[in-house]
DNA sequence: AATGAATGAGTCTTCATTCAT
DNA sequence: CATGAATGAAGACTCATTCAT
């Protein structure tokens, strides 16, 4: 069954639930079984034996199996994009505008550690957008949309004081998201090894700095 | 229901298959099929009206829905890599060593339309791995490991020339893949963007070359 | 799930119950639902909604689910057929004994003003009747065989008078109780309508009389 | 669940559709069940069993509980009015017209006869219009309306003939077809009590035409 | 080879009922 | 007394798989 209402999925934000103790174990055993196993391959009783309650018990806080994933994935997805965008505006709120590379490590580290934290949910968010095509198109307009303006006018700034290459912005955002993914990807994959943050940090950064950034004689 | 003998996913090779008309029809409706909602959201039934066939000749090449599955991602991970090494080592066989440069140029060029070409199979693969952790794990084993050695010789071999940055060849690896992932990944969500592939290959190279090239002076 | 103790249905009377405003409220709240939706698709939660109490405190008074339904019909069918009986007897009592329409017109306007008073609980009743046997051959032989005796010695006693014309009484009283359904049953239907008791009683006595009376030349 | 393409009832019919032993099987079970224990209270497991088929089979051919309710009350509801109508107009059709009672004794054999033959599904009807207000309404616009039209005209035609009393069409046919009910209803309850057909035609018709008809000096 | 009716285990979901707070 | 979280037994429905025709 495919999810009805994705839109549902942004508006709502888990902090407004009044939780208690047997619904919250229903969210980390759901968290766990989808991550490992898939959506579809997680059967309710599954969510209920993991989590110690009754079936029953399932239902009550999360009226349907997919409200279960939206109360995983609405908080996850809220801050995938928009808490970096926020990260560039608070940057520029600042009068110390930092040099590129100090604030492309600031980036770095920041969704690496929120990639890191938020593994499983990143996992199960995946498998959803590649199985789900309206999980898809609205993350995109919804979410993605928005930062990409953002983000450009970020990128312009460091081009116009001649830090970085003069490419399309976007294809910037693309290296400096891959690059990372590449280090992301492998954890998601096998979720009980840990990224190291700040090699991984250092890395990202020094590729990326000689993949853009331009030498001052 | 989850695999169970991913093992035989390997084994198996569709050329094998003795295919009649109908058959094919099968796995054309089920790539199509599994491409777009997933393995579980796909029934055997929907497969059988999109192919134009019973549902008891579905089940008469393919003993299970897993069959199908089997049938369609054997052959492609059977290229995933090891075509890619294959590759390599073709390269060495020739007398001419190309400069790295174009080394890359057409190891990401051959990979960039082997993606567009098997596009859904890989989104396919894709779902597999983020829900089937014996799927990646055998994967990792069976093909990967091997693939590495070889690969890792290959970037041992132009840093001996000095024509790339002295890292483990695992990170540098890791930053093609990665690149090469970024354009690829957005057309899998959408899968009926085609992929441009001589500007994508130009671009990947730039970008690659700067992050790890070592300019001759 | 089927009622297991119609007999209690009969024995058990409202007045006897002590009750305190909110279970006045779920006794409310469940005729207009079970009337509107039947028993079956009515919920206990439904239930303390509408009455604006927790779902325990529905439990707390009726025991059960059958136990709201045995508050709710057993006053009513206790006055179904009994009370108009008594009306019976008591025009004995007295010594005016009225002629046939008169008294005709009497039972009429009084039978019909309660099916006007209970159209929910009739409403109710009549659903239960149709789906539990049970329930129709207690109610036939509790209320009914005691109430046919009487009558019918009503019926002698005009049609001894020449009053009315000489048929099996149950046949005559199959006719007046049927004629009176055909006004009530639209209402029952849509019970927001309003029976026009005296119209109606009119309109019944003028059929019945021209139906089984006869002149006196 | 209440009923939700109540509409669909008056479209599809029976006849259209291609039944195979076991699926006949499956509409005989639950013709039974639903009419002794009414629709809520039949599990489709319980119609698997007494139709001795798999419960797979019992969704086969009825996409859900209520398609199986459409299938047993579609063919029904189109024949309670409307048959009757078209007898009517079938009795113009001819020219010999006969006298008032000639017509309604056919009348009331018809529809006594069709009340017989299909008690079980008037049953089941009537369980329907009680607790599914929409199934009531569109019954009613879609069956009554037209129905009441034709009938009228009927009634008026003898009453310019000064057979019966001039009355308002809908008030006499009210009192046929409670009259008839009064026969019907105890069957209902009882569904293994045969009516006496001719029986009871000859008492409504001899009641009926006391009640309205004029006699002829 | 092909069909599609038939199967039955398994899934999501509801709901009457209980009980600790 | 009142609450509502918790329970678990059904119930409606799906679907991979089989097999007689």
């Amino acid at each position: 069954m495919a999810i009805n209402n994705v839109e549902a999925l942004f508006a709502e934000s888990l902090n407004e639930l009044e939780l208690t103790k047997k619904q919250k174990s229903v969210l980390r055993a759901s968290l766990t079984l989808f991550s490992e196993q898939g959506f579809d391959r997680t059967s309710t009783s599954d969510i209920a034996r993991v989590a110690g309650v009754s079936e029953g018990t399932v239902y009550k806080q999360f009226k349907t199996k997919e409200g279960i994933l939206k109360a995983l994935l609405g908080p996850f997805i809220q801050q995938v994009l928009p808490k970096a965008a926020g990260e560039f505006l608070d940057t520029f709120a600042n009068t110390n505008v930092p040099d590129f590379e100090t604030f492309l490590r600031r980036i770095v580290a920041d969704r690496l550690t929120f990639f890191e934290t938020n593994k499983l949910q990143l996992k199960i968010f995946i498998q959803e957008i590649l199985s789900n095509s309206d999980m898809a198109a609205t993350f995109i307009n919804k979410t993605v949309g928005g930062a990409i303006t953002r983000i450009t006018a970020v990128m312009k700034f460091y081009q116009q004081k001649n830090e970085i290459v003069d490419w399309d912005p976007v294809r910037i955002v693309r290296y400096i998201m891959s690059t990372m993914l590449g280090y992301a990807l492998p954890n998601l994959i096998q979720p009980d090894k840990k990224l190291n943050i700040e090699q991984s940090t250092d890395e990202v950064v020094e590729f990326i700095m000689r993949g853009i950034g331009i030498k001052k004689s």
